[in-house]
DNA sequence: TGTCTAGATGGCAGTAAATGCCAAGAAGGC
DNA sequence: GCCTTCTTGGCATTTACTGCCATCTAGACA
């Protein structure tokens, strides 16, 4: 049953959210200060804290409930699905659990236009990622010669890599483009052989076992 | 010529990252303050902000001058080598520019354990494929169906997320692993065709055109 | 060599995000 | 109606970071 403080914990964290956004909108996520964002939503600084955890939790805040999702969604494939199939079915849900279209566009054009806004979305899709590595890796081929984390977790940087890519270009875009359609074609150019020459590669590593972060 | 300025600047640089990483790897990046560092560094702090214009940058400050290297690096290979080739021997020009071997190694665990300093790292590198884009465009089949922007955009991504993927495992291992072997493990359980099932993705783009931040 | 200037430094005050603490108030169980 | 529990707001504090200004010094030049 829902409480009152539920519901009026709904409703402030509703009212902070529209404030936060439409202050950001307008000035800039850098230029508004969360002492303007509490004071337009008429509550204390001290309470917006205890909502949201950072600044940046406005903006990414619905990241961990959406990994979950993902998670459960993947989970939820048949057995039999590969890897790469089945996530790309768990991002498919994810579009279908989102605010409005309208929505979305915005707070990923925020996100993708704000560095450190950019930088805590990254982190919070590292934590998917890690999150991910078992169910993927349960997918894979048990004898395969590179060792099972090493291809999973390969796998999942390069799928959330084309999800990214297709993001930002759906986000630049006029809205126009599909989403779902541009991370096939993400995935398309990358898993297709070269185009002009598939030259081997080069391969002279010389015995430098440990160098630099790349 | 180098005047006395360049190499007092120069001593101070080197003084204070080397107090920086003792104490970071001695009480954790978090834990560890500015006002401390400046201390034991015998600086004062108004003087390190000049020197390094964040906290952060003390540990991922180089990678401006590495991402300089790469695009030089792949500008430099012949126009027949395809990106993948390109970018590959790049990364590898890469390896042999870095401090020592320990240093970097350092470097790397503290980045990869440090959800913050992990995330400044990303965002850095995605500067660097911004970068790289008009060469990598450059070196594909002109007449192909992806949009070129979307093909380079998507292989540079993926290169990337491989790189930092052999990094992290690299940095995670004792030090006995060769990274440009793992960069190509990784690159090679992409790029080659799905283990179990080759089975055609669900494509159940019903069109919704606009959605969320993936 | 002495002087003048540009650049480096340090101190100080200030901002903004975030956290801890505590007292006051409202909601829920009885 | 009372008491517990959860919520809230105010206050002080920490930490990263910036602007301003006085001071000092390396380097250029007469």
């Amino acid at each position: 049953m829902t409480t009152l403080w539920d519901r009026s914990r709904q409703a402030a964290v509703q009212a902070i959210l529209d404030t936060a956004l439409r202050l950001f909108a307008e000035q800039g996520y850098e230029q508004t200060t969360i002492a303007q964002i509490a004071r337009e939503a008429g509550i204390s600084q001290r309470s917006l804290f205890r909502y949201f955890g950072t600044k940046e939790d406005l903006v990414c805040g619905d990241q961990e409930a959406l990994g979950e999702l993902l998670k459960q969604s993947v989970r939820r494939q048949p057995a039999e699905m590969s890897a790469w199939d089945a996530l790309r079915t768990g991002f498919e849900v994810l579009l279908t659990a989102n605010h409005t279209p309208e929505r979305a566009l915005e707070l990923s054009r925020l996100i993708f236009d704000t560095p450190s806004l950019h930088a805590r979305y990254i982190e919070k899709r590292l934590r998917w990622q890690a999150d991910l590595l078992p169910l993927v890796q349960a997918r894979l081929d048990t004898g395969s010669r590179p060792a099972p984390a090493l291809q999973a977790k390969a796998i999942i940087a390069t799928v959330f890599a084309c999800a990214d890519t297709a993001t930002e270009l759906w986000a630049r875009g006029e809205g126009e483009l599909d989403l779902a359609d541009l991370y096939d074609q993400c995935l398309a150019a990358v898993r297709r052989p070269c185009e002009p020459n598939t030259t081997e590669p080069p391969h002279s590593s010389e015995g430098d076992p440990a160098s630099a972060a790349v």
